[in-house]
DNA sequence: CGTCAGATTGAGCAGCTTCAACGTATGTGG
DNA sequence: CCACATACGTTGAAGCTGCTCAATCTGACG
């Protein structure tokens, strides 16, 4: 079962933030108590939940996300491979949120009995790993700014680009030409439109020659236009590696 | 200048989540370096700014903003007496966003170097300071369901609920009655709606008997319905105090 | 009394939703 | 291999939410 796992992307991920030692890497290996598997569509974890484990994400793709009165549901985060999708969970023992795999998972369990031990030993690790959840605490700021003042055809652009440069900083595909096996609904929830709207401004992203979309491979033509159509800026990503 | 000063609504904050014990307090009292005041209206930290301490706002109001390429301004995020405006910065180094004195503000100045301290020999303390941050997430993802998801009535009704029960547990006021001295247009900022609209949102509440504000009182008279109609669950705000 | 920030109002318009239908690809059981 | 089911994508039309522009009102303050 671990044959082909492993946390290739989740150490790039830490690597393009600052430099790990071998005495960490080790330290965050050992604190693997199992890995495991979840199909497309089922629910990793549940709003309500108290995870004794901290899940990492080591390949397909993730949305957390609430369902609110009317039923409808809002995604307020696309996690990919090499993502912790609960580690905030560890501090927070309750989740506030579900975890949706978006596609077939594979995931690595971190018991939170584990966690507390590297944060005893481990001062930098610790940072690094509170770094971790800053980043996706960065990303709901980017969402939110964008819910609030752009319109729906920026804000699918924008996370077209943020997925790009998030997927490239860990090693799958290219800024401007990425695998994205998710549908239009799911991009929908996550963008605050009706999938009806979302499909629309698909198509005016593709008739600008901003979006190509085919069996889940996003290409993004022009990245200059798209980049500024969408008002993306990368810092907010912190990509900077230095001593942290 | 120290004479009024005092740390209670951040370890009231603390302390909702978790036992603080008296040499974790001391270590975080001698953690500060000074003191300032802000006058309302000023930044109390830029996008870009590298800080190399981190503030706790003492006493006041403050925003996290971004502005938008049309000039448009967006608020993720409303502080209070007891919040850490900028503690990501410490993992974090550089600001995505700046942030606003809605009011005149008082704060305390930590370190970067003395929280670094702190991290090397207070495991729990670091974990509640990570916990700090981590509710700040938290209150993102409920702003981003809002955001995408429900009216802008719901919205600020929403906002109103979550102020609400944030100021009663630092002892500012109570639930359904506080003080919140800022204008229209940073609700609407905040909201992601016009001040034009905002205003017609808030007289929507006043005519249902939901809303009275006065002079920067707020009064909330029927905490029930107006918790139905924000669909308003408090769970997000973790206000549970467990070993953490 | 003039000034200014903030609040309020009206009217027309744009973005996005809703409802409903239809298209298209893939898979499945008979 | 066909009949059917299912999931996803696409299209049209009508309507609502919230925006823009612009004017007016109000209270605080010098």
């Amino acid at each position: 079962m671990t044959g082909d796992i492993s946390l290739d992307e989740f150490f790039k991920r830490l690597e393009a933030r600052d430099d790990i030692g071998a005495a960490e890497r080790d330290a965050l290996r050992a604190s693997i108590d199992s890995f495991g598997h979840f199909d497309s569509q089922t629910d990793l974890v549940k709003e309500g939940d108290r995870p004794k484990r901290s899940t990492l994400l080591l390949k397909g793709f993730a949305a957390r996300y609430k369902i609110v009165g009317n039923g409808e549901r809002q995604i307020s985060a696309i996690h990919i491979s090499g993502d912790f999708i609960d580690l905030h969970s560890f501090p927070l023992k309750e989740m506030d949120h579900s975890v949706l795999a978006l596609t077939d998972c594979e995931v690595a369990f971190f018991p939170h009995s584990e966690l507390e031990k590297l944060t005893a030993n481990y001062p930098h690790l610790t940072r690094m790993l509170w770094l971790m959840t800053l980043l996706d605490s960065a990303i709901h700021r980017e969402w939110i700014t964008g819910l609030g003042r752009l319109s729906a055809e920026a804000r699918h652009a924008h996370l077209m680009c943020e997925l790009g440069v998030r997927l490239e900083a860990v090693g799958h595909g290219k800024k401007d030409n990425f695998y994205l096996p998710v549908t239009q609904s799911d991009l929908a929830d996550a963008l605050g439109v009706s999938s009806v709207h979302e499909n629309r401004v698909i198509q005016s992203l593709r008739a600008k020659g901003l979006l190509a979309w085919h069996n889940g491979q996003v290409t993004l033509p022009d990245l200059k236009a798209i980049y500024a159509l969408a008002e993306f800026d990368d810092r907010y990503l912190h990509l900077v590696k230095e001593p942290r």
